[in-house]
Formats: structure tokens, C-alpha cells, sequence
DNA sequence: CCATTTATAGTCAGTACGACTATAAAAAGG
DNA sequence: CCTTTTTATAGTCGTACTGACTATAAATGG
């Protein structure tokens, strides 16, 4: 390691004969599904960590960024023909050597959002996607895995999941995110369950109700009088996603008297 | 590229013969002199953008983490002894292919945070560290500059320090990071210049000081009614950080109709 | 001494929010 | 058919928080 000088062409560059890092992306795939909150899984069929449950990923291609790889891992592992309209952000990046033990693996971790499956992605037991199975691939298998049991997790994925857990919580506090777990068109009710499952809390009707459309663009009354029934009970008005981004003032999480992250 | 199968010893692992990536790491270093949000800039001596500033940085060697190898650059490039009790934060991650025209570089980028550097950091013209110019070094002196220009840079390295500036102007609302640019004690009207900083808007006094004392655990009164006189007006109490890190509720920015990010 | 500057104390009204009650409209079960 | 259950929606009340503002105290620089 350490600086060389090379030509390149006309030009004399220094470059860092730099140790060699393979850079993966690793996804937090989220939905809700019967009001709780999933993730999507793959099992490993490879040593390390054969058997065993992990988020999907992938390696970084030479012309891809993070973003873009994870992108294409999301809609190879999910098996959607469009995933340009879903929620896609970037968590952090997890570097600890000895992640991998085979090698010397940089990740940039994202969190997916995803609205309640369509009926296709029926429970868990067809894969998801057909993930070629080149040599020595590491996804078998695709499931979508109720959040409090998906755990434990090869690699540090244990990590990554609670780390995306903990963002997306917290943004529902300060932003219009919770609509990215929604289908186009949703009822309060149903915006309503993506705040409880992510928090694991019950919120006030009401009180949410005044909340959400006490603030402007968060969501947008479907005009036609729209109604649907799920149920029982009294059919709700539609909603839409409306324009805003931020929610202020936000929507605290209740009884946190304690420091999150 | 591609998968290949390597026996090591008496295992056969599958290995990915990965394109070679470059790992780096770019700090924004961010401070208050006289008042005014600071950068910590270096200027490079080679080419690319020889002769313009950038963000300090630098690749990741075979044994450290993102997180060790920002430290590790943050003592270099301050030429502070102890930076172990510096704020250090990972803002995110930036991999866009051909953001530096040498080679493909993958960047984690950190967001520091520092208490009004000490006086023998003098205005710029020193040198903060002895940063060894190795062959091919890319430092050449560092420098403070106020933030408001700070650009153009090299790099992309407009994006993350606008991204830096962004995340602690977000976290000073939820958050008790102000105190991480202040010295051990300080006096309220410090930490009120710190928002007002970052910010880029005026703060009314008193609406400010019944914030912060009335959240619990943010700062607390050194006991010894010590008092600080810093120039004219009536002597102002000192306080230390607090045990708390979160602030609820958050301490918002005014007039903000618009969504960040 | 006086003007200026900074710190600190307090008032007041509007907004937001938690807790709660009430009513409406559907399905399910006898 | 009628009652119970379930969900949606409307509204009330008191407290907490905040923005705007006034007032007082204690220092410095002429």
C-alpha cells in the first residue's frame, strides 16, 4: 500500500495502491402486513452463515452507485417489475472489520418501504424473486418475516435492522414518510396502523385524525366521496399522499421520557 | 468479476472477485469563531483540483473502521492530542461513479463537531497539523474558513459539507448537540450563538433561555455561581452540558413554511 | 454619570395536544 | 329484526408550550 506515481497518457497521476475493499449494499426492506410491521428476508445457502436468515444484498457493480445497486437488488429480490416509486434511503454504512469473515466487506445499508404486498406475494413460502443462483450466490430463498421474530440475523444484519427501525421511527415523527407503507389511496385507519406497528404503541383515534389533517399536504381527501370497506364498522373516507414532506410541528411518539438511538 | 471458489486451508469459501474500490473517508469539520460557522478546509497540492480546498480525508486502512479512520484523520488534520471526546457522527455515504476522475472511490462521510478551537490554532496561515507529505499527498495546509465561503470545493465535497451543514442545523432542533461546539462551561448567550450560527436566524433571548432550562438534563448551573465575563454587559452564569441528549419537545427553527432536505 | 450592552425575570395570548365523551354507520349474531 | 360489536367521525376541556413583548439588573466605555 500507499502512493504510486503512474502515467496515464499525457498526464502523470499519483494514485493510492489502496487495500482492496469489496463494497455491498445491504437492504432493511420493510412493510406492514395485517397491521404489523415485516421485513424481507433471504436465507443464506453458503457458508458463512449457511441456514441462516439475513437481509438481501448484493455487491456494487463498477458503473453503480450505492443507490442505483440498491435499487436493482430491490427489485430483483422482491420480484417487482417497478420499484422506481418506492421509498428508497440510504441508513449508514457499516465497515467494522471482521463483519465478513471471508473478506474485507464495506455496506452501505438502505431502508425500503414498501405498501402491503400485492396478493402475488403470497406467505413466504414461493420466493419472492428468482434470484439466479449463480456460483456460490448467497440468496435462496425470499420471506417476508414479522419483525419481532426475524431475528437473529447473520453477519451484523441484527444491527442494520434495528438501526433501521429506530430511522424510520423516528421519521415518521418528523415527516410525511408514513405514507410510503400506504397503497394509493388509504383511510386514516389504515395510516393510523403504520404508526402503531412501527412503534409498537395504540395511538388515539381522534386525536390522530385532528393531527394529520390539521396539517396541510400531509394527506389529500379523494374527491369522489370514495369509500372502502375493509370490514366492519362504518366505511372510511379515502385519502391520498398529499405534497408536504415535513410534518410541523412533528407527531411524538408518546411516553418516550427516555433518550432514543 | 464474478464468483470464485478459493480453498483456504482446509475450508472452500466462495470469494467475489470484485471490482477494486477505493475506500475513503471526507470530514466536515465544523466549528464557531468569533460567532460565525467554520470549516476545516485543506488545499490540495496534485491534481485532480490541485490548488483548490477540500474537505480532509482519507482512505481507510486494512485494520480500521470508517468510524477509527475519521478519528484518526480528525487528530492529523487539527493537530488536536485528544480528540476522543469529540462529537463524530456519520453523515452518509457517497459512491456516485466518477466522483473522482483517478479511480473509483467509494466516500464515508463524518460530520465533526468542535468547541472554539484553541489559540494556537491561529488564523489559518499555520498549518493546523503536520500533515506528512507523503509522495502524492493530498494535503497541503488546512485552514478554517468561514462557512458561507467555503466554496466551490473539490470533489463533490460542496455536496457533503452542504449535507453536513443540513444534518447538525436538523439536529440542534431534536437533539442536545449544541453543547458539542462549546467549551466545558459556557454561558447561555454561547449556546444561544451556536443555534443562531448554524441556523443563519436571530433567537429571542429570553424565549430561548426558558427553552433550554426548562428541558431537563440539557445544561446544568456550575454550582460555584461562577461567572464569566466575556466583554461588556451584565457578567452571564455558567453552565455545563447536560446528561441528556434528546430535546422534547425539540427546540424548532423559526419560519420554516418550506420542508428541509 | 450616562449610554450601551448583555443577562435575567416575567406577562399574555394563541396554539397544540392529551384525555375524554358522543354520535354515525356499517357488519355479525342471535 | 334487533342488539351487539366494530370502526369512523365530531366535538369539548384543561394543560403545556411557544412567540411576542416589557421590565429590571449588572457590567463596560466613554
Amino acid at each position: 500500500m500507499g502512493w504510486v506515481r503512474v502515467s496515464d497518457g499525457d498526464q502523470v497521476y499519483d494514485k493510492y495502491a489502496y487495500e482492496p475493499f469489496a463494497v455491498t449494499v445491504d437492504l432493511a426492506v420493510l412493510t406492514l402486513r395485517a397491521g404489523a410491521l415485516h421485513v424481507l428476508l433471504v436465507e443464506r445457502g453458503q457458508e458463512p452463515y449457511a441456514g441462516q436468515w439475513a437481509l438481501p444484498g448484493g455487491f456494487l457493480r463498477p458503473d453503480e452507485s450505492a443507490e442505483t445497486a440498491a435499487r436493482r437488488e430491490l427489485a430483483e429480490e422482491t420480484g417487482l417489475s417497478d420499484v422506481s416509486g418506492l421509498h428508497l434511503e440510504q441508513l449508514r454504512t457499516y465497515s467494522e472489520p471482521g463483519r465478513d469473515p471471508r473478506m474485507r466487506v464495506v455496506s452501505v445499508a438502505f431502508a425500503a418501504l414498501l405498501p402491503d404486498p400485492p396478493p402475488d406475494f403470497v406467505h413466504g413460502d414461493p420466493p419472492l424473486a428468482s434470484p439466479e443462483p449463480q456460483g456460490g450466490s448467497d440468496a435462496a430463498q425470499a420471506r417476508w418475516t414479522p419483525y419481532d421474530s426475524a431475528r437473529p440475523l447473520a453477519f451484523d444484519h441484527d444491527r442494520i435492522l434495528a438501526d433501521a427501525h429506530e430511522r424510520v421511527g423516528s421519521e415518521l415523527e418528523y415527516t410525511c414518510l408514513a405514507t410510503a407503507f400506504c397503497p394509493p389511496e388509504f383511510t386514516l385507519g389504515e395510516l393510523q396502523r403504520v404508526y402503531e406497528a412501527v412503534w409498537g404503541t395504540a395511538l388515539d383515534r381522534p386525536n390522530f385524525r385532528r393531527k394529520v389533517l390539521a396539517t396541510p399536504g400531509f394527506v389529500e381527501a379523494v374527491p369522489g366521496a370514495a369509500r372502502l370497506t375493509g370490514g366492519r364498522g362504518k366505511p372510511a373516507a379515502l385519502y391520498r399522499a398529499g405534497p408536504a414532506t415535513t410534518l410541523q410541528p412533528p407527531l411524538l411518539r408518546p411516553s418516550r421520557e427516555g433518550r432514543p438511538t
